[in-house]
RNA sequence: GGCCACGUGGCGGAGUGGUGACGCAGCGGACUGCAAAUCCGCGUACCCCGGUUCAAUUCCGGGCGUGGCCUCCA
């Protein structure tokens, strides 16, 4: 079965074609650990852990190397532990900030249902191989040193701006920003800069002697080669870091290592609002991936993980979403619905073949959850469908072995005492044989009144009632 | 100002040059003592205006609206 995907360095659906099927390489560019995580960041860490799931599928788990980087290296990190800890080094206060910071975002994901990428590369672990790719481009004319800082040369790229679509003469038109005195081009981009004294500092490059830090695209260059090679299959990312981030990176790596391509397969995930507004601090809206799961900040409930991956997933990754609490409730309803259906279903060997097409198709989660449905149909009735349903669900990351109760996280549950209410359940269905409905319905009234609700059922074989219940909210 | 996305029924959301995916909600029916659950059925939806075409929601042009990037925000 062959893959789909749309490549942003095209604007097309292509077949996918990795270089090496028994080594399939992906990179995606991961957070700035200076904060918590917030919503839109979660998106491309589901999104690209579902295509993770899915080329793993296809080429077998041993096969596949996703790697997904931590930027420790930032001003926004340097700013957060300045204010902090303000009576600590300043290192000292940035190694707190950034520890603290990727312990939270590792533990938010793993709810999300995420799993751990192949390799997780952090920015301060790769100063020399971003130093050595300073060098290379240098060397070979695209870069140059000036007042301690080493630039890139866009004019020394004929195609810079592909990625992107845009051209030099476009980008230099609609610049609003003043250009730094140093840059021979006002396109032309930081890869190694000065640090102040306290800040964090390396050795420079480049015969430079004063100590410097990367600039903030240069570290993708220098961790997907290392990790993948100089071109490698598929870089994900979110669509607003198509420019500069991503072009740059392409700049920086196909110009250091003389290459046609860095990866052949762009791709990147739309952009998402909150209540039909852009998140933002100032509009407080702004939410965080552990207020969701933690708080009742949105939609005055907590939301278990998987209930937010579904509401992620209901959504094509490259359509711009939404994210509200209704979308929410009816994304926690849904999954509710398949607990009740696959809690004992023995799981089928592989998730439904459908499914895997409908991904396959450019990720179409929509058009595979619809067959999900579909699979949920016939498993009310099917315990082999249960089980391939519980299956798909399993490998889509929908399902964890969670229970309603799990599901239902944080919604307000009345403290039922199981004892009392099956002996109103057997008074019920006593009265009922009676034919004393005033009375049995009366104690249905009783139980609805507790927040316990009731199913009817004839046993198939005897005929008998059989009432089950469960607590309603 | 430049570049780029998106605009589908009450809501969410796929998709397609010609028989209206799917989910939620709603309505009708079956079942039930009545319900709940379940099952069956039900919707003249494709922002506006032109154009191409035998035929456009789907292609092209223009407009309007929302959003993104151009300022190290996924």
């Amino acid at each position: 079965m062959s893959l789909t995907l749309y490549n942003t360095l095209t604007r097309r659906k292509e077949t996918f074609e990795p270089i090496d099927p028994a080594r399939v390489r992906m990179y995606v560019c991961g957070p700035t650990v200076y904060d918590y995580a917030h919503i839109g960041n979660a998106r491309p860490v589901i999104v690209f852990d579902l295509l993770f799931r899915l080329l793993r599928h296809h080429y077998g788990a041993a096969h596949v190397t996703y790697a997904r980087n931590i930027t420790d290296v930032d001003d926004k990190i340097n700013a957060r532990a300045a204010a902090d800890y303000p009576d600590l080094p300043l290192n000292e206060a940035i190694r707190r900030v950034t520890s603290a910071t990727e312990k939270q975002f590792h533990d938010d994901i793993a709810a999300l249902g995420v799993l751990p990428p192949t390799v997780e590369p952090r920015a301060t672990e790769h100063i020399e191989e971003m130093k050595r790719l300073c060098e290379a481009l240098v060397t070979r004319g695209h870069a140059y040193v000036a007042q301690g800082h080493v630039l890139f040369d866009v004019s020394s790229m004929p195609d810079y701006g592909r990625l992107s679509n845009r051209s030099l003469e476009e980008m230099e038109a609609g610049a609003r920003v003043e250009v730094a005195p140093y840059k021979k081009g006002p396109m032309d981009f930081v890869l190694w800069k000065p640090s102040k004294p306290g800040e964090p500092a390396w050795p420079s490059p480049c015969g430079i002697a004063e100590p410097g830090r990367p600039g903030w695209h240069i570290e993708c260059s220098a961790m997907s080669e290392k990790h993948l090679g100089p071109i490698f299959d598929i870089h994900g990312g979110g669509i607003d870091l198509v420019f500069p981030h991503h072009e740059n990176e392409i700049a920086q790596s196909r110009c250091a290592h003389g290459t046609p391509v860095m990866a052949r397969v762009w791709m990147h995930n739309g952009f998402l609002q909150v209540e039909g507004e852009k998140m933002s601090k100032s509009l407080g809206n702004f939410i965080t991936i552990h207020e969701l799961l933690e708080t009742r900040k949105f939609g005055a409930s907590p939301w278990h993980g998987r209930v937010v991956r579904l509401a992620m997933l209901g959504t094509h990754y490259r359509q711009p979403i939404d994210w509200t609490a209704e979308r929410l409730l009816q994304a926690r309803a849904t999954l509710l619905d398949f607990a009740d259906l696959i809690a004992s279903a023995e799981p089928a060997a592989a998730p439904n073949a459908d499914v895997i097409a409908a991904l396959s198709d450019d990720l179409n989660t929509p058009s595979a959850l619809s067959i999900v449905h579909g699979l949920a149909k016939s498993a009310r009735r099917n315990p082999e469908a249960a089980g391939e349903l519980r299956a798909t669900l399993e490998f889509m990351g929908l399902y964890g072995g969670e229970t309603r109760s799990d599901l239902n996280v944080g919604v307000e549950s009345v403290n039922v005492d199981a004892a009392q209410i099956e002996a109103l359940v057997a008074a019920r269905l006593a009265a009922r044989k009676a034919k004393d409905f005033k009375e049995s319905d009366r104690i249905r009234d009783e139980l609805a009144a507790l927040g316990v609700s009731l199913k009817d059922a004839k046993d198939p074989k005897s005929g008998e009632i059989i009432t089950t219940w469960e607590v309603a909210r």
